[in-house]
DNA sequence: TTACTATATGAGTATATTGTCATATAGTTA
DNA sequence: TAACTATATGACAATATACTCATATAGTAA
């Protein structure tokens, strides 16, 4: 892989983190960790308005961390990277040993 | 965990993908798996200016991605998130599957 | 057809993030 | 001490992102 490969490769990941860096967006791939899900549940679960959801849904489709598919009135959308589970029990370990840090300091004022 | 509980820790979550949603970001976090380096290595590995580096490591340390420590006039960044590593492979399949999607879309337009 | 329901889209404002520049700080060397 | 080096910081303009509102679309049911 050349520079210019690298750098491209760099800025797909970006994307996808991106597309994950709102508490928002987290929630609904939490939720969607049980199962596939249509919109009007997910809205229900994370407590926001509908278009806004629907925002945000947008923004994981796009980046290929959800796939949705119309049935009826409803579209069903649900989880596509395999290691996200995996990923976000290391990311509470990582949360929580900032809060350690963070209460060590704490400590020491 | 109680919702008002589950929502901070999806805030705290967010922060970390926050800091490593940026694709300059992502080259340091990479350059950083083979060990810990000083600024002006990482600065050189992903050429941008100085202060430009500087900024986005001040992000990733406080997200608790990385840790550094001073020596002498250099100061040692280095990796603080164990399951970075992993998580980047897979990021990799993601994208690739994503640009696969993307030719086969191509192909039957 | 009309009315209804689930979801998506577009515009607009408010806010956050980015990169650059100039400058500050802290450690080192002469 | 003064000069130097590595790194950090603050202000600023440009750009991107978020949320809300109003509205569009597409499927369903009467």
């Amino acid at each position: 892989m050349n520079i210019s490969e690298q750098k491209m490769l760099y800025e797909k990941q970006a994307l996808i983190f991106k597309a994950l860096a709102h508490p928002l967006r987290i929630a609904i791939v939490d939720f969607l960790r049980d199962g596939p899900r249509c919109v009007c549940e997910i809205t229900d679960c994370v407590e926001s308005e509908q278009s806004n959801v629907s925002h945000h849904l947008s923004i994981l489709i796009n980046a290929g961390v959800l796939s949705c598919q119309k049935k009826g009135l409803n579209v069903i959308y649900k989880l596509k990277i395999p290691c996200a589970v995996k990923f976000f029990s290391c990311l509470c370990d990582c949360v929580k040993q900032v809060a350690k840090e963070n209460q060590k300091l704490l400590k020491m004022i």
